[in-house]
DNA sequence: AACTTGTTTGATAATGATTCCTATCTACCT
DNA sequence: AGGTAGATAGGAATCATTATCAAACAAGTT
């Protein structure tokens, strides 16, 4: 996929953002293939046509992307180690905005079709599901 | 809860741990109450009954009871930033050993359910599922 | 095309979580 | 008591990410 000029222009403009090149080359570098990247790989990507470009620029725009909607973050969690020491089968509800976690019951699931949608030999005998969204009060703090 | 001595050597034992003193204390720690801990809390909580104790040890304790199924891993990613440009409707399955992400189909959930379980408030109206499990690859290391 | 204002960028320093290193310590075996 | 393997304390090192700030730029206005 390569997307036209006038394509990231109007993109950047419904978000109220300025269409500078960098932001082209890196939202590029992310939709040219469907994949999970990380922003180093990005920065290594975007390298290739903007020798300059800083990290921190990478970083920031993914960030503003990823508030605006235009990519969505993998694993939106706090990046700290947490341990429970419940070990009764259950799952987690996580606030992608304040990082909190709360304990979910978990017969939401249909594991005979998650295993059949599984890939051969994912073993999923005591999985563990994490559901994001937003919680009640950063929902009303908009 | 409070775990009497030969309950914790037992629990140790069966590991092929040895029961320190350092490692009852941080097991009592998390599990005295339900919740889902850090590092930092941990040894908060720990330096109240042993002030000398060290944060590394708490880390590595951390990650040896995981290892042995004594504790759960909250969240248990990559600690690196991830993105995505697919925002199609999908879920991840995601390798708890090398961490490794891949999509999957979503329809092993049951919204209505999830949501009914999910408390007040709590926006699912575009959620993103992660299911944790052990890779194929990684499983035939073991 | 030049002017203006708020935004964005690049370079680097700072931060925060985690791991590494190593000398010391402990519990157990002889 | 001496030997040994694993565990610990303390601090340095590492890695990803964020903050800072002066210079460069985007985009609308004249």
């Amino acid at each position: 996929m390569h997307l036209s000029h006038e394509n990231f222009r109007e993109l950047a403009w419904k978000c109220g953002l300025a269409a500078t090149h960098q932001r082209q080359v890196i939202y590029e570098a992310i939709v040219a293939a469907p994949g999970h990247y990380s922003a180093e790989q990005i920065y290594a990507d975007v390298r290739k046509r903007i020798p300059s470009i800083s990290l921190a620029t990478v970083y920031n725009n993914l960030k503003l992307f990823v508030e605006h909607g235009l990519l969505r973050e993998v694993s939106p969690h706090t990046s700290m180690l947490l341990v429970e020491g419940n070990l009764e089968p259950h799952h987690h509800l996580v606030c992608t905005r304040c990082k909190a976690v709360q304990d979910v019951e978990g017969d939401f699931i249909n594991y005979k079709k998650l295993s059949r949608q599984a890939p051969r030999g994912f073993d999923l005998t005591q999985p563990l599901v994490e559901v994001f969204g937003i919680c009640r009060r950063c929902r009303a703090k908009t």
